[in-house]
RNA sequence: GCGCGAGUAGCUCAGCUGGAUAGAGCGUCGGCCUCCGGAGCCGAAGGUCGUGGGUUCGAAUCCCGCCUCGCGCACCA
């Protein structure tokens, strides 16, 4: 039994105590489960309007509810004015059915109605492995999109190379001083170069690949070039080499996130931005709408029309080098986005990049095409730290100077990172425990619940019945009236609920605090009451629970991209 | 200094958008293996919600001040 029944008496019942036209009625679950199932302060909002004592008007309201439509048992007024409503165990239970009778349904709803939305995550610059940032972004992200499809959205997963700019000019310099070494030329890498063994390893390829047309002496004269702080003469060459690391970085990538059992729609490269020429369009655009200014030879927009604490330089003087700085191909990006016809777009980063928020949306806002001002929406989270061997991870063998996604997923699996980069809410601070995330043991969350999953299944396999045959039909559920069976089902049928509010909210941690809680009631269940060899309409009726309590973990699970294994 | 985030049990963290006696996991202590998987279950102890004010019937939650920690404050991305 949802609550909708007993909303529905409510509002009737309001209705005949006079209360106006727009009363909405809120129903929530008591803190305390011996209040009952339901709790309303109904009363105490309809004390102003009504001018009466919110107990009158709860004697009222009881008074008039009609308790069968509502499957309300009993009705309780308490406090200033709390009405608790405690359902008919048989009536509740009844409300599990329609998990097992379609469970490809459970949990999902249509708030969103297929309008698009975009979410873009990890993005990271393909210059390097991805860290562990990039990780619970990964997570975050994916975990942020089913959430909207359960909840109607049409989604896109995307993401954002920053494959233009600065980075990746270091990015090829490395690789040419690790190419110059390896052919025997004695330099150091230089100031805000990258020294991860991957660099040797692009080095070595390009060698092994192309070696026959290598010019000793260019490669000579760009090393010095390089460490003198310019490009090397080899235009060509350098080029390639580019295009050769950010190939064989973006490869990297997408394994690591094909480990990690993450899908992206799109891939979208900012280089794309200026060969398509949005970024100039884009400066034009803001030029004509008078928000920008020159100082010092520099191109500004002024930000602080929208919020920003100071103006930003779009265009860098001549004498800096006359490049974009890269918020602008950032709003070129974001304009794109608008005009794909995704009425929501959300960027899931780390809270590092919190200052580009401003900028962004400034820049969004001063071109003056009718984007709403919180356009586009961020997810910002908080800083990772790896523990291990009870003492802080910071070096990875690969990458040198930072953990990667792929270190952890080696360590622990996919299933484990998933879960613990979910079970915080984004903005706090993240400490992710290897040897917890390892252990094969009830003090792993992970397992806890994939235990209670498996539990379920277990129960099927000795039974040998046809699991997907179940139906709530089948079964007298007022069987199920015992306190532990009722605590389930109370938890299962809030799974629905739980699901939308963590998809408004953007907060998949949501989910895994009702998955280790839900198992947590399905263990003690399992526990308590046998399903098998007991009489056949007790049986029945469990059988169904059991199903159920399966189905919405597996959902539960799904949501995050987690396995629901039939077996530990 | 300014901006953003965090401060809740010994530890790691929830707290459903302002509700009743603030919760969970781990850890600690104490129980439970003829039982659909003990990779488990049950129970107990444990908190001045950083701090000082304010708003109201009612605050961990909203507002202001202060303290501590993290991140960011480029003509870098």
């Amino acid at each position: 039994m949802s609550a909708d029944p007993l909303k529905r008496a409510l509002l009737a019942a309001a209705r005949s105590v006079g209360a106006p036209e727009t009363t909405d009625v809120i129903l929530e679950r008591p803190r305390d489960p011996s209040f009952g199932d339901w709790t309303t302060n109904l009363a105490m909002t309809l004390a102003k309007p009504l001018g009466r004592k919110p107990r009158d008007i709860a004697q009222a309201l009881s008074d008039a509810l009609d308790l069968g439509a509502a499957g309300v048992a009993k009705v309780e007024i308490a406090g200033p004015g709390f009405m608790n409503f405690r359902l008919d165990p048989g009536a509740q239970a009844a409300g599990i059915a329609r998990i097992v009778d379609d469970a490809a349904h459970w949990g999902r709803s249509n708030v969103g109605a297929g309008k698009r939305a975009n979410v873009e995550f990890v993005s990271a610059n393909p210059t390097g492995p991805l860290h562990v940032g990039h990780g619970r972004q990964a997570a975050l992200g994916d975990a942020i999109a089913t959430l909207l499809e359960w909840t109607g959205w049409s989604v896109m997963r995307e993401f954002y190379y920053n494959d233009a700019g600065t980075q990746i000019e270091n990015l090829a310099k490395s690789v040419w001083i690790r190419m110059a070494q390896q052919l025997g030329i004695e330099v150091a890498i230089p100031e805000g170069g990258y020294n991860g063994e991957y660099i040797k390893e692009i080095a070595a390829a390009v060698i092994a690949d192309k070696g026959d047309e290598l010019i000793l002496a260019h490669v000579r004269e760009g090393a010095e070039a390089i460490s003198a702080g310019r490009r090397p003469a080899d235009a060509p060459l350098f080029d390639r080499l580019r295009l050769e690391a950010v190939a064989a970085l973006r490869r990297e990538q997408d394994l690591d996130m094909q480990a990690f059992g993450v899908k992206f729609d799109t891939y979208f490269l900012e280089s794309s931005l200026y060969t398509d020429g949005k970024v100039t369009q884009t400066v034009e655009a803001l030029v004509k709408g008078g928000h920008t200014f020159e100082d010092g030879g520099a191109l500004f927009l002024r930000t602080t029309d929208f919020g920003d604490d100071k103006d930003r330089v779009m265009r860098k003087s001549a004498a800096k080098g006359g490049d974009f700085t890269y918020f602008v191909p950032d709003v070129a990006y974001h304009v794109g986005k608008w005009e794909r016809g995704f009425t929501r777009a959300i960027n899931v980063q780390g809270a590092d990049h919190h200052s580009t928020v401003t900028r962004v949306r400034a820049g969004l806002q001063a071109l003056e095409m009718g984007i709403p001002p919180g356009y586009p929406e961020y997810v910002l989270h908080q800083m990772v730290t790896v523990m291990k061997g009870g003492e802080e991870v910071k070096i990875s063998k690969r990458a040198g100077s930072y953990v990667t996604v792929r270190d952890l997923i080696d360590w622990v699996g996919r299933d484990a990172v998933r879960y613990f980069f979910l079970m915080r809410k984004g903005d706090s601070q993240l400490v992710f425990d290897v040897d917890l995330a390892r252990s094969q043991s009830e003090e792993n969350p992970v397992y806890y619940i994939q235990m209670a999953h498996a539990r379920m299944s277990g129960i099927f396999r000795n039974w040998g019945g046809d699991v997907a045959a179940i139906r709530g039909a089948d079964a007298d559920l007022s069987q199920l009236a015992e306190p532990e069976a009722q605590l389930l089902v109370k938890a299962l049928l809030d799974f629905p609920a739980m699901v939308e509010g963590a998809a408004q909210a953007l907060e998949p941690h949501r989910v895994a605090t009702w998955l280790l809680e839900t198992a947590r009631l399905a263990h003690t269940w399992y526990h308590k009451h046998h399903v098998l060899g007991e009489p056949e309409p007790i049986m029945r009726a469990r059988l169904v629970l059991a199903r159920a309590t399966q189905l919405s973990l597996a959902a539960g699970l799904s949501l995050l991209g987690i396995g629901a294994p039939e077996r530990m």
